[in-house]
DNA sequence: TTTTATTTTTAGATTTGTCTAAATTAATTT
DNA sequence: AAATTAATTTAGACAAATCTAAAAATAAAA
């Protein structure tokens, strides 16, 4: 049933969550970038999942990926969330510090293992990050999240995930208490930097741009 | 810290099982016959093994594990018997189901998951097929259990575990209600195919040499 | 619309683990 | 002890995934 190799799932992986940020096809580069390798590599292997079928390419035309595709990819995305959900919620590590972990088991359980996970944790919705867990059939809750950066002064968001998954990146949240959950209020948007001043609870302080864009809220009171 | 790869070190486990078996130097096509592979590739990765001084090896004179290897087959063990208590334990899957998932796991899972793993499991001692957990430094529990096929007509013995782990076997031993813990007595011993018939509470059967040769036991009464 | 720059693909090499077939060494028989 | 058989190692090839450097195609600029 699990005919692809470990790289081929994080290939697929990869190409279905830049799909997900832009509507046009990928293109090769883009892969390499986040996949760090090289195009020559990635060109390579964009003609070993055509000839699968999981994606669609065409030379120099850039690449989409198949509903075959992105249901392998999906599965992989729910195997990964799962796992997460498990090392923070059943063996208590910090949200920033099971990344690389759920990265190499979500290549090695079988279904029937997730399946039984699944039940074990009781169905979560969302992993650590506030990602949405796939179903058995690939199916997603799209959350209508949006960048902090794009919030309005003077306006109150609940933080429901982030746009990056880094160690680096979640340890300096949680320096603030920032995580899923969270309700921050923008006091000051800086017109120069595009920073700005928050409120959480009776706290202040300063996000630059850089870290504002990769917090996902959705607008206070909303479900 | 952990430099091997996952086929290395199911090499290594494989040797060190085998050493287990037999106190003279390993041969190379057991350990082929144990891998499922050939005779060639066999003595390639003796080669590389040999290099980074996980074995001891002379061509055409066999192999030995050396401490350093031994260590590195102690932690995919330990790793190994924990997932297969989890799995049992925690996710209820039966103990002739557990050996092929925790063989994938194994490799995944780092030192600090282990451990993590292994208190929330309230640190066990052996794993649903009876084999020790070694610790972290590598030291196992030697428990003093023998074939039943040597046991003696007329006396009680309490299973320990298991020969052999394919789903074959157990699933077997699985129909006359055989697992550690339980005790049997031996009633008669056939001399002419070495089967025997065992009693267990109230019932009888009997049990082929193959059988009793695989399954584990320590003289009742005895800790 | 040429020319230049960028992106992408091909060509050829490398690493890891595997294979088959041939050669070598060790063990057994006679 | 010589001959035969069995076990082991070498040689050469292959598949997967990667790399660098060169060639080809597309995009951008003059």
């Amino acid at each position: 049933m699990q005919q692809h190799t470990e790289t081929e799932e994080n290939y697929l992986k990869a190409i279905y969550h830049l799909s997900n940020l832009s509507i046009s096809s990928i293109n090769t580069s883009s892969i390499a970038t986040s996949m760090s390798t090289s195009s020559a590599s990635v060109t390579d292997m964009l003609k070993k999942l055509a000839e699968k079928e999981l994606i669609n390419y065409e030379k120099y035309k850039g690449v989409k990926i198949t509903r075959k595709g992105e249901k392998v990819a999906l599965n992989i995305i729910r195997k990964h969330r799962l796992w997460e959900v498990f090392l923070t919620k059943v063996l208590k590590f910090d949200w920033d510090e099971v990344h690389m972990m759920a990265e190499e088991l979500e290549h090695v359980s079988s279904d029937e293992l997730i399946k039984r996970l699944e039940a074990y944790l009781d169905f979560p919705k969302f992993d650590p990050h506030g990602d949405p867990i796939p179903d058995q059939t690939g199916k997603v809750e799209i959350n209508n999240q949006m960048s902090l950066s794009k919030g309005d002064s003077g306006s109150r968001y609940t933080i429901t995930g982030v746009g990056e998954h880094s160690s680096a990146f979640l340890k300096h949240l949680a320096k603030y208490g920032l995580k899923p959950g969270i309700t921050v209020s923008i006091a000051e948007i800086m017109e120069f930097d595009k920073s700005m001043l928050v409120k959480v609870n009776k706290d202040k302080f300063h996000l630059s741009y850089d870290v504002s864009k990769n917090i996902l809220v959705k607008t206070h009171g909303a479900i």
